[in-house]
DNA sequence: TTCCAAAATGGAAACGCTTACATTTAGTAA
DNA sequence: TTACTAAATGTAAGCGTTTCCATTTTGGAA
């Protein structure tokens, strides 16, 4: 910097202030800097800035141990809505129990300005202990005991419920539920949503539901245990897109055909979703845009740490419908381009 | 730290010492330093930290616009490996043109000590113009004309050679190849695997190359190219999965069988591969290694700036053999758990 | 031309840390 | 005990910015 202060025959500090916004500096001083400044393949030292402006301009972002398209899209999100407001974003990944959280969330402090922290090792407990209270973070797809955070929650109540209205809507009187983990906050909410719907459109109706833990495994036992009962249901629920690929599994080995001697759908539409025979029907959750709206709202908290709101907002789920729950012969499957790697 | 040095009683140089590994200093007062240190939260400032050593600790992972399981594989290596070496990581995706590849470099000069990049938009020249050259960087899945950066690849080239290896050993003797963007250096390797090993294995046989750039569509469009050809070949070799599935929806939808009427394989053995009918046989990349190499390769070279070693090195990939080559009919598919999100 | 307010620029302190060097303390041999 | 060496600790400079305040320059209006 100092360089360049001496190459264009000025003082440091109207160096620093042709970087930094429209203070008060001449059009042409700026320019000449700039110019300069690039020719030198000058760089601004981000640790001296930071020291002073106490500003890291970092988002840390801590994501559990997470598989597949659900890891891919959610950055998307965040990486897009940084991009706009110039955040850079360190990334803390495969955190396998809340020890390992709790190191990379200290492993963080002092380098970043806000947290983003998605993991199913977290509770209002967790985070009391491990969370610097002076430090902006907004939790997304986790519960929030204390409601001490801002939180950002797919819509899994509002997803389950409207897939079994759908299924109720299509005939079917006996719908059975191949539940999640049971200490899963996403399980457990769509596990309430089918419980609301059988009662409030299938009035009278018993509910029947099977363990499983989001397992493809756990799915193929739970299609079994179906198959064993004296009464099948004629329609599947399972609470996630593997457990509902299992489960197929387990049925076409018995030889009961999906959609005909039974519906099935999942929830999540994974892109292996589409490419199954027949194609599930199942629930859609826009990963990148809960990832987007989450920075979005760190990133205003962070902006205004006098006026930050705490109240946990949802995303809806919007149905994705296919032929695992039609009675029709399923018709060829939708050729999709998908984007190039 | 001030704050900690007077309630300990020493001075804030001490303070240092005791937070920075084994210098001089006795066991008892790094013990009383850290635990009051613990006691009034405090944090050193990676800031000033890096404003005087000159590190940040920190790596920059620039990655291309990337869809689906590859990107959280690649992800997980690197961050294993930075964990161990207590490196953060700071990441920018989604880069869809050269532009914002350069924009995302550019704005991580000075806040990294090294750069891991993988994009397609990326050549010599590129690097050459927009990468401070001082600053460590290791290309992974690129294109390396110059020579002028370390870097990963993936054994493409071996990997289509030991799948049409593969086909020839199983008695095919037609054996077709659906090939990637031709400006894709991945792709022009897998073509030459093809190639060569039709020479070795399959002398005096013609090629037959139909072009398609990595998508479900172009696989399709490929796969009724086939079928309109006078004389089909035996096996059909796509140059990626997506590919292959969209070959394998144009041939269901003219009647013709896989694996008995025709062979078909596939490379990445993306999730998918496993699920559709017939599961797909196909050549594993290993992601996650490839990430993990990479970022110990950086490391290396950042400890030393005077040895660094460009020589490009490579990843063996391995055939994943299903039931899309076989001639018997295909067995039922693998129950396999899926680890939990 | 002279003056004055506003705009542009410069000077210098401060941010929180590490480390070379100076000083003190502890430990050991004579 | 004394002297000397090694280990532990303290002192202070300096890392590269930003920003407050002071100073200079600019552009009109009088």
């Amino acid at each position: 910097m100092k360089d360049v202060a001496r190459e264009a025959q000025v003082s440091i500090a109207t160096v620093s202030r042709a970087f930094n916004g429209g203070d008060s500096i001449t059009k042409s001083t700026r320019e000449r800097i700039l110019s300069i400044a690039q020719q030198l393949r000058f760089v601004p030292h981000s640790g001296a800035r930071s020291l002073i402006t106490r500003r890291t301009e970092t988002i840390g972002v801590l994501l559990p141990d997470l598989f597949g398209e659900f890891f891919s899209e959610i950055i998307r999100g965040i990486d897009q809505a940084a991009r706009v407001r110039k955040l850079h974003l360190l990334v803390s990944s495969s955190h396998g129990d809340s020890t390992e959280a709790a190191a990379a969330i200290r492993a963080m402090r002092g380098r970043v300005d806000g947290l983003l922290i998605m993991s199913p090792h977290v509770d209002a407990e967790f985070l009391a202990d491990n969370l610097p209270h002076d430090l902006p973070t907004v939790l997304m797809n986790t519960r929030v005991d204390g409601g001490a955070h801002a939180s950002f929650t797919v819509d899994n109540y509002g997803g389950a419920f409207a897939m079994v209205r759908h299924l109720v809507g299509r005939g079917h009187t006996r719908i059975a539920l191949i539940a999640g983990p049971e200490n899963n906050f996403e399980a457990q909410e769509r596990l309430r949503g089918y419980r609301d719907a059988l009662l409030e459109h299938l009035p009278g109706s018993a509910e029947l539901v099977l363990p499983g833990n989001f397992t493809e495994d756990s799915g193929w036992r739970a299609g079994n245990q179906i198959l064993a009962l004296a009464e099948r249901p004629t329609a599947i629920f399972a609470a996630n897109d593997m457990m509902a690929i299992g489960c197929l599994f387990a049925l076409s080995e018995a030889g009961v055909k999906v959609p005909d001697d039974i519906a099935l759908a999942g929830y999540d539409d994974i892109p292996i979703a589409r490419f199954i025979t027949p194609p599930l029907t199942t629930v859609r959750v826009r990963i990148a845009e809960l990832g987007s709206l989450a920075l979005e709202r760190l990133a205003l908290a962070i902006d205004n740490p006098n006026r930050i709101s705490v109240s946990p907002q949802t995303l809806r789920c919007e149905l994705v419908v296919r032929n695992s729950c039609s009675r029709q012969p399923p018709a060829i499957a939708v050729v999709n381009p998908s984007r190039v790697r």
